[in-house]
DNA sequence: AATTTCATCAACCGCTTTACG
DNA sequence: GCGTAAAGCGGTTGATGAAAT
């Protein structure tokens, strides 16, 4: 594999960009229609930069789209709950908070989040307490253990889902009215249930094994967030969409007893609200209740 | 007021993946 | 299929400012 020249060429600057350089850089992508190669950017700008160093200024900072000030209690759980979903796959979690950049979101994570996890006892990688970590696995098991929480999170909420499904069929069976409670009383586990065993779900799965389980650290292996990584993007793109295309038909379908809210917010609620089961109410400073 | 410690985050580094000849 | 360049990604560093002593 070749790998990309250093930036440690003679003459290319480095550290803080001035407002100056900032300028160069945005006028010469508006006036350009685009950054094209990002390599020969720096010469045709005039800026004494490398390729990689001019990227990364305008993917973290001088995009139009990014959102700036700080992450909402909202953001932040829904990082919790994608990482606790995706493990330290910041682009792909960054790919569901329009706005915000992989860089962004790992600043946060270490320097929030992860802390509030530890002060919480619980452990920043697997999401479980931390006392379940240190007595049942040792350090072999370690990396296993984390690569297959991800992926029990999937599996315990299938199990679950399918565990309602049975329940309610035979409720059903019980209760052929088909306007009793039953039929509202779905929740996202059906959803969950369903895109697990759609096209979407199978990626998932196909990606999961074809994965040596012990070399990374997900379901999905390390750096490969074009591929692999956009697989399970797809996965939570996915799941959001068809939760709320399918809570759009409900709401259509049904009459105005159907209190469901149609909005993708909603929508992405119940997908994120789903799989983990982790009490976020540690977010609010004033229940910070665990002196680690 | 001076110094130390801590928190934040922009930027860099090195590795992997992808695209292409 | 192979080699290389380019791009993308995650881990880490270091500059800076705020808070504590």
């Amino acid at each position: 594999m070749g790998r990309a020249p250093c930036c440690d060429k003679m003459g290319l600057k480095k550290g803080p960009w001035t407002p100056e350089e900032d300028e160069i850089l945005v006028n010469f992508i508006n006036n350009n229609g685009g950054h094209g190669s990002w390599r020969s950017l720096p010469k045709l700008a005039g800026l004494l930069r490398c390729g990689k160093s001019c990227r990364l200024r305008w993917t973290n900072y001088l995009r139009p789209d990014i959102k700036r000030g700080p992450f909402t209690l909202e953001e932040e759980k829904l990082v919790i709950q994608l990482h606790g979903i995706l493990g330290n796959r910041w682009a792909a979690i960054s790919s569901q908070l329009p706005g915000r950049t992989d860089n962004e979101i790992k600043n946060l994570w270490n320097t929030h989040l992860k802390k509030r996890l530890i002060r919480m006892g619980l452990d920043p990688q697997t999401h479980l307490p931390m006392a379940y970590s240190c007595y049942h696995l040792d350090k072999a098991h370690y990396a296993s253990s984390v690569s297959t929480r991800h992926m029990a999170q999937w599996e315990s909420a299938r199990l679950e889902a399918e565990a309602r499904l049975s329940r309610e069929s035979s409720l059903f069976n019980n209760n052929p009215n088909p306007n009793s409670v039953v039929g509202s009383d779905k929740t996202a586990s059906d959803y969950f249930l369903r895109i697990w065993n759609s096209e979407v779900g199978e990626s998932f799965r196909s990606v999961r094994k074809s994965d040596d389980i012990t070399s990374c650290q997900s379901p999905i292996s390390p750096g490969s967030s074009s591929n692999k990584c956009g697989s399970v993007s797809a996965v939570t793109t996915e799941l959001a969409s068809n939760v709320k295309e399918d809570l759009e038909w409900r709401n259509s379908d049904s009459s105005s007893s159907n209190d469901l809210e149609d909005s993708s917010d909603t929508a992405l609620q119940l997908l994120l609200d789903f799989p983990i089961n982790n009490d976020m109410s540690f977010l609010e400073e004033s229940s910070f209740i665990c002196p680690l």
